[in-house]
RNA sequence: GGCCCGUUCGUCUAUCGGCUAGGACGCCAGGUUUUCAUCCUGGUAAGAGGGGUUCGAUUCCCCUACGGGCUACCA
C-alpha cells in the first residue's frame, strides 16, 4: 500500500512567477495527474522585506491561464492550511525549539556586523568563513556561551537567531530521482539560520515542517535547492521525520549568453520570460507575458514540457492530457536547457490550427478598432483564410487587411513585375466576365476566369498577377478568387479601376 | 575561491556496450501554390579533450577543460 501521492508548488511571492517557475508547476502538476494525486500551492511569504503586493494573485491566475490549476491552497480545499507561511509562523517557533532540546540546533546572537566583519576579514587572508564546527566555538551562541549568559541574553529581549548544528566528520548519503545517489561530507555544510531575529522561520524550516505536516510525498523543485537538500535531509532525521522523495529538475538558460534565464532578461531578448503581463506595483514598469503576446497556453505548456524532458519516443505534439499520461520523472534530463524563442512560436503556429475559428475571429475583432463593426461571421471566414499562415492573432491583420479595406497604393515592385503593355485590357475584360458571373460562387468565378484564359490562349500570369496586385496591393495573400469571392463584384470592380487608372 | 551538479548537431533532445549516431526547431535546396506564406520532400550539422575497462565505447571509471547552481537572519 503507497501513500497517496502529494506534491507542492511553493513560490515566493516577490514578484511574477517566471517561466521557470511555471516549468516546475507544471511538472509537479503532471506528476500529481499521473499519479491520481493532489496538487498543493503553498505561499512562501517568509521574508516580509520581499514581498511584493499582487504576487500571489498573479501566480494563481498564472496557473490558472496554463490549465494547471491547483487542488488545494489558499481558499481552495484547505484540508491542511493554512497555504501562506505568514499565517502559519505560530507553528515554526515550537519546532526550532524541539531541535534546540534535542541538540541539534542552538541559540546564536552574532550581529549582521560581526559576521560580515568574519566574511570579509576570510576573504582577505584568502579564506572562506563557515559558520560550523570549524569556527562556532569563537562566535557568540548557546555553543560557546555559558547557560547564565545564554539566558540572560535572551530574557533581555536581546537579538538572536537559531542554527542548525551541522555535523563533523560524516558522510551523507543523499537520494534525487532525477540525479541519483549524491554524497556530502558533512564538514563543508554550515550552521545555517532556522529561525530568523524577526520571529520568522527561514526557508529551510518553514520548507520542511510544511512539507511534513501537509503530508507532501515527492518534493520535485529546481536545481537551485540541491545545494541545500544535505540540510534538508539533516533535518528531517533532526526530527525523525520520514522524508518525502526529491526530484530536482535541470535550471532554464538564457537562449543566448550565459546563466539561468533570469525576470530581468524579458525585454531584453525580445521576448517574454512571464506568463502574465505583469506591471510592477511599485515602479509601474510594466513586463510582457506569453498571454499578452499572443502565445496559446497550450503551446507554451507543451513547449515547456519539452525544456529537460521528452516522452522517449518521437511524438512532439501533446495535449496536456497526453503529458499526463507520458509524464515520467525519470526521463527528466540533468543538463539546463536554452530557452528557444524559435520553438516555441514553432508550438504556437501549431495550435494556432486548432484554434476554433470564431474564437479567433472574436480575439481578432477586439484587438483591431477597423473590425468593429464588420460582422463576425466575415472575419470568421476570413481567419479561416489565413491562420494557416499565423503565428499569432497579432498576425491576421496583415495577413487580412485587403478583405476589409481597399488597398491604398500598390507594391513597386509587384507592378514592375505584374503590369505590361496589355493589362489594362485584360484587366478591363476580367472585370466585365467577373460582373457577368450569376450564381457567385469561387467556383463559378474561378471556372470562368480560368476558362477565358485557356480559350484565349493569354497565359495565367498575365491575368492572376495584376489581378492580384489590383485586389490585394501586392503579390501575396492567399487564393485570389477567394478573395474575389469574399469582398464581391462591385468591390472587386473598384480596385481593378483604382489599379488601371494609376497605369 | 570552496562545494555540488552537469557536458550528443547552432538550439531542444533519442541512444540505457554493437552506430550508416535518430527526431524536432532553425537554416539551405527542390516541389506544390502560376503570388507570398503554409504545406510536402530532401539536405546541412553532434557525443568537449586525454587516459583507462572491454572483443568493442557516445554509453562504464578517472583526470582535465568548459558550462551551470549554491556559497545571506532571500527564497
Amino acid at each position: 500500500m503507497t501513500k497517496d501521492v502529494r506534491v507542492r508548488f511553493a513560490p515566493s511571492p516577490t514578484g511574477p512567477l517566471h517561466i521557470g517557475g511555471v516549468r516546475t508547476a507544471l511538472f509537479n502538476y503532471l506528476f500529481a495527474k499521473k499519479h491520481n494525486g493532489t496538487f498543493v500551492l503553498r505561499i512562501e511569504d517568509t521574508d516580509q522585506n520581499r514581498y511584493v503586493e499582487g504576487a500571489e494573485d498573479y501566480i494563481v491566475k498564472a496557473l490558472n491561464w496554463c490549465n494547471i490549476p491547483f487542488d488545494e491552497g489558499p481558499g481552495k480545499n484547505e484540508t491542511f492550511g493554512p497555504y501562506r507561511q505568514s499565517e502559519r509562523k505560530h507553528l515554526y517557533k515550537q519546532y526550532a525549539d524541539q531541535l534546540i532540546q534535542t541538540g541539534h540546533a542552538y541559540y546564536a546572537f552574532d550581529t549582521a556586523e560581526t559576521l560580515d566583519f568574519h566574511r570579509k576579514d576570510h576573504e582577505a587572508k584568502g579564506k572562506t568563513f563557515i559558520y560550523n564546527w570549524h569556527n562556532r566555538e569563537k562566535l557568540s551562541n548557546s555553543l560557546s556561551l555559558s547557560e547564565e549568559e545564554v539566558n540572560t541574553k535572551l530574557q533581555s529581549g536581546e537579538d538572536y537567531v537559531i542554527r542548525f548544528k551541522s555535523p563533523q566528520d560524516q558522510t551523507l548519503a543523499l537520494k534525487d530521482i532525477i540525479r541519483g545517489d549524491i554524497s556530502i561530507d558533512t564538514n563543508i555544510l554550515d550552521d545555517k539560520v532556522l529561525f530568523k531575529s524577526d520571529g520568522m522561520p527561514t526557508y529551510h524550516l518553514a520548507n520542511i515542517v510544511d512539507d511534513h505536516l501537509m503530508q507532501i510525498t515527492h518534493v520535485i523543485r529546481g536545481e537551485e535547492w540541491l545545494p541545500s537538500l544535505a540540510l534538508h535531509h539533516q533535518l528531517y532525521d533532526a526530527f525523525g521525520w520520514e522524508k518525502p522523495q526529491f526530484a530536482h529538475l535541470p535550471l532554464i538558460l538564457k537562449s543566448t549568453g550565459k546563466g539561468k534565464l533570469s525576470k530581468r532578461d524579458g525585454d531584453k531578448l525580445g521576448f517574454p520570460v512571464f506568463p502574465l503581463e505583469w506591471t510592477d506595483p511599485k515602479s509601474n514598469e510594466v513586463s510582457r507575458g506569453y498571454k499578452e503576446d499572443g502565445y496559446f497556453a497550450e503551446a507554451m505548456v507543451n513547449f515547456l514540457a519539452f525544456l529537460g524532458w521528452n516522452p522517449g519516443t518521437e511524438q512532439e505534439i501533446f495535449s496536456l492530457e497526453e503529458l499526463i499520461q507520458a509524464f515520467d520523472l525519470t526521463r527528466v534530463n540533468k543538463a539546463g536547457a536554452r530557452f528557444d524563442p524559435d520553438k516555441i512560436k514553432w508550438f504556437n503556429h501549431h495550435y494556432m490550427q486548432e484554434q476554433d475559428n470564431y474564437g479567433l475571429a472574436i480575439a481578432f475583432q477586439n484587438s483591431k478598432t477597423e473590425l468593429s463593426s464588420i460582422d463576425t461571421q466575415y472575419i470568421e471566414m476570413v481567419v479561416a483564410l489565413i491562420k494557416e499562415r499565423a503565428t499569432f492573432v497579432g498576425d491576421f491583420w496583415d495577413l487580412s487587411h485587403f478583405f476589409f479595406v481597399a488597398p491604398e497604393t500598390h507594391d513597386d515592385k509587384a507592378c514592375k513585375k505584374a503590369i505590361k503593355d496589355d493589362t489594362v485590357s485584360i484587366l478591363n475584360t476580367v472585370k466585365t466576365i467577373i460582373n457577368d458571373v450569376e450564381d457567385f460562387t469561387k467556383d463559378n468565378v474561378q471556372n470562368v476566369v480560368k476558362g477565358w484564359i485557356t480559350s484565349n490562349e493569354i497565359g495565367f500570369g498575365k491575368v492572376m498577377m495584376p489581378l492580384r496586385l489590383a485586389l490585394v496591393g501586392a503579390l501575396q495573400g492567399p487564393d485570389v478568387f477567394d478573395i474575389i469571392y469574399m469582398i464581391g463584384k462591385a468591390e472587386t470592380s473598384r480596385r481593378i479601376d483604382a489599379l488601371t487608372a494609376s497605369i
